[in-house]
DNA sequence: ATGGTGGCATGGCCA
């Protein structure tokens, strides 16, 4: 089973991106982030048509997340909402998929460090903490994945020197990271790849994708019982690298399954 | 230090 993340910034101007990238058979599963359109918009009939299973949860202009799957979709423990936190911003789903049980995450940017967003993206991420915790004791074959505006550490960043003291990169957040980690969940790229250089996001200025400065902050999670089965991971560089294209490069793992 | 680009919406906000 090939699980895959993708933040798209936009199902409307991206809709065509994710039909030719699938058209390519990548993925059994693809979690979406950063829709910006309300549920209703999402083209719900022209992935059906072609053999998809999705649910979509957006709102108007921000956020929103989809999962696209080959396999039917469990409705009856399906969660749109991450608990103790505002319910206007869809930013989480929760559902279960061939027996696995998928977090799809968009994580708050936060802005800039000591912001009210950037301590808002803590209180999102402690409350994640919570949900993943509780989670993990109802489906063993749990992966939280998607866009989680986290780089763990300087081997996911182009340039520490750039990137210190800004987003992204701030002690708290990684910690907040390390936290998640902490409840046995394993970062699925770095588990088979130690090596730096590997990115999954570059910012649209500065020509930033063609000089290769990126982050990598597109994460898979996976509980033990998944990453026992993990056998590939790897970032697809080539949708970034299309006309008009998303800022973030799909992400894929591979398990057993 | 600033601003560079892009999406949404149409004035800024968000990333």
């Amino acid at each position: 089973m090939r699980i895959a993340t993708w933040n798209v910034n936009s199902m409307n101007v991206r809709q065509e991106h994710v039909a030719q990238w699938l058209a390519e058979d990548p993925c059994d599963l693809l979690c979406l982030q950063e829709l910006k359109m309300v549920s209703e918009k999402f083209p719900a009939e022209r992935f059906k048509s072609l053999g998809w299973h999705l649910l979509a949860n957006g709102q108007k202009t921000y956020n929103g997340v989809a999962v696209l799957s080959r396999f039917p979709l469990e409705e009856r423990d399906v969660v749109l909402d991450l608990p103790g936190v505002d319910p206007a911003q869809k930013r989480l789903m929760a559902v279960t998929v061939n027996g696995v049980r998928v977090v799809n995450c968009y994580v708050p940017n936060g802005s800039e460090v000591g912001s009210d967003k950037y301590h808002y993206k803590l209180d999102w991420l402690a409350k994640l903490q919570s949900f993943v915790q509780a989670q993990l004791a109802s489906y063993p074959q749990l992966v939280v994945l998607g866009d989680y505006n986290i780089a763990p550490d300087d081997r996911d960043v182009h340039d520490v020197s750039f990137w210190a003291g800004k987003i992204l990169v701030s002690p708290p957040e990684r910690s907040a990271y390390q936290a998640l980690c902490g409840l046995g969940l394993t970062d699925a790229f770095r588990h088979l790849q130690p090596e730096g250089g590997y990115f999954s996001w570059w910012d649209y200025r500065l020509g930033s994708f063609q000089r290769n400065m990126g982050v990598r902050i597109d994460h898979l999670l996976s509980s033990p019982a998944l990453t026992a089965k993990l056998t590939h991971c790897h970032i697809d560089r080539e949708p970034r690298g299309w006309e008009r294209p998303s800022d973030h490069a799909p992400v894929i793992a591979t398990y057993l399954l």
